[in-house]
DNA sequence: GTGCCAGATGAAAACCATTTTCACTTACTG
DNA sequence: CAGTAAGTGAAAATGGTTTTCATCTGGCAC
């Protein structure tokens, strides 16, 4: 955290508790959240801070590096907290949201067999997994069909 | 063409010419279209076609599995026709947006893998590849910096 | 500590893709 | 050919995101 804020200032952003709130959010939520989601929990605390201001921190952190964007739905983003460093995927709860990370998609052997096959140059590929995790498994049993 | 048409009738849709038009220019594109995109060209020949009918349209082609969505970026759809029947991903150039459908994604291993190792019961995924197709490459060298 | 000022903030308005509403029209059935 | 359910276009509504702008403030210089 104090990392963060430091990198914030090395950045020439400056820290205010606005921004202070939202990283917080995100980091103490283990899902993905959107903007809107963000900015509910950040008023929570600090009642008053505008949604642009979410707005325009998660476009830092996202500058930064700091947080992936997730498509649970085609309407609109979610955010969630960088967690490994390396090249990773997701691998998301459509019941609740949860978010798994995961590496070693090995598709680079794909890749390549593409770049031969098509003559594309390859620049990256979104990979995202969705699914029902180990708890909303047990719950959907009541009302399902 | 024709065969869609009867399904179409087969489903309760009635044929109209809006319909035919929108399928035609979906038909007669080899890259990703937005509902903009088809509605400017569909215009061309047919003005007054609402942009409304364009997206009802796509609705049912989408419902009957007939075209295929692709994400390339966040704050649109855009749509291209439904080439092979298999389960199959698509490679996007970043440049002119040609689309190119590849089956064989491998992604079963990884699948069952995250399976056991999370708990999460796997419904489905998402995977694009982008990147410059051959001619935009050609093209790219120019402007490139 | 005090003052400065670039960068940050919130409210409101703008944007823009998509959806809804509604009065009117039309493709299919009988 | 007539009846009707389905389809159409215009306009308005929606809803997430971005812009604008007047005001405020964090971090540096002194």
């Amino acid at each position: 955290m104090q990392r963060v804020l430091a990198a914030f200032r090395q950045r020439g952003y400056k820290v205010t508790p606005q921004r202070r709130a939202v990283l917080q959010v995100i980091a103490d939520c283990d899902g993905h959240l959107t903007p809107g989601d963000i900015h509910k929990r950040v008023c929570e605390e600090h009642p008053g801070v505008g949604l642009v201001t979410v707005y325009r921190t998660l476009d830092i952190l996202a500058e930064m590096g700091l947080i992936c964007e997730v498509h649970p739905d085609d309407r609109r983003r979610s955010y969630l907290l960088r967690r490994p460093d390396e090249h990773h995927h997701h691998l998301i709860c459509s019941t609740c949201g949860r978010v798994v990370d995961f590496t070693g998609c090995q598709l680079e052997e794909l890749e390549k067999k593409l770049c031969r096959e098509t003559g594309f140059s390859i620049e990256g590929h979104l990979l995202e997994f969705v699914g029902r995790c180990p708890s909303c498994q047990e719950k959907v049993t009541y009302w399902a069909s």
